[in-house]
DNA sequence: TTGCGTGCAAAGGTTTTGCATGGCA
DNA sequence: TGCCATGCAAAACCTTTGCACGCAA
């Protein structure tokens, strides 16, 4: 019953860990990539933009894009687990993306849905802003 | 008091119209190409970037990437409206734009900020999701 | 053996950069 | 006149496609 999935060859497995290690936070086919050769396995990016599309079709990652950022996103969707929600802030300043698991977030979410109608989709959403390693650099800068 | 705006040029004023004209819905570079050529100002694809990357420092138009499309969209934002008091959210669906006035998603912002220290920029930040009509819509469909 | 999987090379599309020219103030 | 604006050409990216070879079943 592993509908369609094809062969099991080692880049495909070598995609899938990587994707599960990371359920909690998106990564793109570049950050594969490069963590696959890490790990000593080189995947080419044929193939793993190809296995994606895959996954995809089987619901077993999600696709989105984030502002500010230029490449596509993936994250693996547990189907039996319920999708952990967690928000995404990005520092202006220094690009970092920060996965921010908090319960005031699925708080907020509810609000937005029974008071004002609008579904959020908080995969996608980004938070803008600045770091606090941001805020404090900028002091010492402005001091010095 | 136009703060750096720059020179007034006719490729400038033809962007910032069309823009103007189409507020209430995002468009991207090459729409905007495409349309300033049918009514006959020409504007190269690197000046209108560049214009658009002006306008957004300057915090007159939103940037967004919406899924399923490669290119960015771009929407003209008032700015005599209080748009930094309140947040946005934009329909995935339909491209609408909301205003939300809502002490809750401030409250967040506190929280965001005495917890994880990330200082949020209410103007950039843009909450994706669906509106309520449009899922009304969507259930429309689904029974028939 | 069969046919999918793989990855190089190259194409396609969007956005950015270099540079010489053009035009506003 | 001085400096920014413009736009062509080309580069830089991300993603997809063509094709020959490799490998799982």
């Amino acid at each position: 019953m592993n509908q369609g999935a094809g062969y099991k060859t080692k880049q495909r497995q070598a995609i899938l860990d990587y994707l599960m290690e990371n359920k909690e936070k998106h990564v793109t086919a570049a950050s594969i990539s490069e963590h696959l050769a890490l790990d000593g396995t080189r995947v080419g990016t044929t193939t793993i933009y190809r296995h994606l599309d895959k996954l995809l079709e089987q619901g077993l990652v999600r696709k989105y894009t984030v502002d500010g950022t230029t490449s596509a996103c993936f994250q693996f969707t547990d189907k039996d687990e319920q999708c952990r929600e967690h928000f995404h802030l990005k520092c202006e300043k220094c690009g970092k993306l920060i996965h921010l698991n908090c319960s005031r977030v699925k708080a907020l979410c509810d609000h937005i849905f029974d008071e004002h109608g609008f579904e959020m989709d908080f995969f996608r959403t980004v938070f803008y802003g600045v770091c606090g390693d941001c805020r404090n650099h900028q002091t010492e800068e402005t001091e010095g």
